[in-house]
DNA sequence: TTTGATTTATTAACACTGTTAATTATATTT
DNA sequence: AAATATAATTAACAGTGTTAATAAATCAAA
């Protein structure tokens, strides 16, 4: 059979191959529906098997949470070439928002939930590198705009977390549903789906003010 | 014996015991941990016996969800004294964010669990009761400062919930773990314990500086 | 008071979950 | 070819939420 072959084929990297069952259960079902016998039944191997790549399912959601920093590490890297720090900004909030939306079980993974984070912290390692790094663009992102003279009084570290504060209140308010159920039956006028366009837009206000 | 005794003499408001027993293991273990069947043994009645009283372990969440709302709204409804409306606002962040910290599995269930929303979802209201009274506090917060002169231009019920994400984001951050490990390892000064404390004020300064 | 109906609680079971120990099959090396 | 090391599997443990069928207790009517 042709499955056999490319299973023989593939037999080496293994670890590899679970990854890409657990990420297309995954991003179809989320990761609670992705347990690890399906995970195993999907690439035609004993549930067993899985623990001999991985640790345990924290490990795999770890290895899971890595693939999504880099879609939005990617999607960030983009908008390295816009020029005006503020627009840059502006633009990285956009991304950001974007791909919470889209990518929202990623997101959670990686935002939200502590299985991936536990990983981490059992691994000696003890630092959070994808974390930190996409924090630093933020941090650059910010300074840059402090020498173009917004956020001048702000030290920028925590001003940064401030800014990072509400765009992840945003995007975990938004994907938990705790953001319809506030303002519908509100706002007749405007549709659900920019009530969060339009919150980004009112904090991008927010931020021009401060200059 | 005192046990069954007391056992017959709450017999009719099961329903209550029930949830009791449920928020005594919650509050020890987190809400993943207090399963049906340990609720039944914690009130020595068989695991059946709770589905007589709640649809589901959905339902349970969301009657814990409410017994939250409850500490939060009596937290914040002492604030109503304070007469300058950004004093007001102020402490109400602090409350907030107190509340978050020290029931960290209330908070949970309040703000970024799907369960609890879910049985309102089912149940026709289709109405956040809690949550909407909650943003109705915060809105009237705001609109007072603002008739104090802050945030004159901005739209009062978008700018509710920028505040709220901002809150949100940072209590959410900091429960799940995220904060800590972006900003440790850097900041080696002050201790993890005040970079949300630290996070809160410049927040503040920031919305100081939008009158 | 005893029978019958109704409510309440229980036992047993289903279909799952993550995870581990013991065992078999497959490669690799001597 | 035999011995060793690696890889994969089966069986099992200890849980989970939830449901159907059965038993116990309560209450109403004869």
């Amino acid at each position: 059979m042709g499955i056999q072959e490319r299973k023989r084929k593939h037999k080496e990297d293994l670890k590899q191959l679970i990854l890409d069952a657990a990420k297309k259960l995954f991003m179809k079902d989320g990761y609670e529906a992705t347990s690890i016998r399906k995970i195993a039944a999907e690439i035609e191997f004993s549930p067993t098997t899985i623990y001999l790549y991985y640790k345990d399912k924290a490990e795999i959601s770890h290895a899971l949470h890595q693939e999504g920093f880099k879609i939005l590490g990617q999607q960030l890297s983009i908008l390295l070439v816009i020029e005006d720090p503020f627009e840059r900004l502006k633009a990285m909030g956009k991304v950001y928002m974007q791909f919470a939306l889209e990518h929202g079980d990623f997101y959670e993974l990686m935002f939200i939930m502590k299985d991936p984070l536990q990983t981490i912290h059992d691994c000696a390692d003890n630092h959070w590198e994808e974390g930190q790094q996409a924090f630093r663009l933020l941090l650059s992102g910010i300074q840059a705009c402090q020498e173009a003279g917004y956020f001048r009084s702000m030290d920028p570290e925590t001003f940064s977390l401030v800014v990072w504060s509400t765009m992840h209140g945003l995007c975990a308010l938004q994907l938990k549903g705790h953001l319809d159920m506030v303002v519908a039956h509100k706002n007749i006028l405007q549709d659900v789906d920019n009530v969060l366009q339009h919150t980004f837009e009112t904090f991008i206000k927010m931020l021009e003010k401060l200059r």
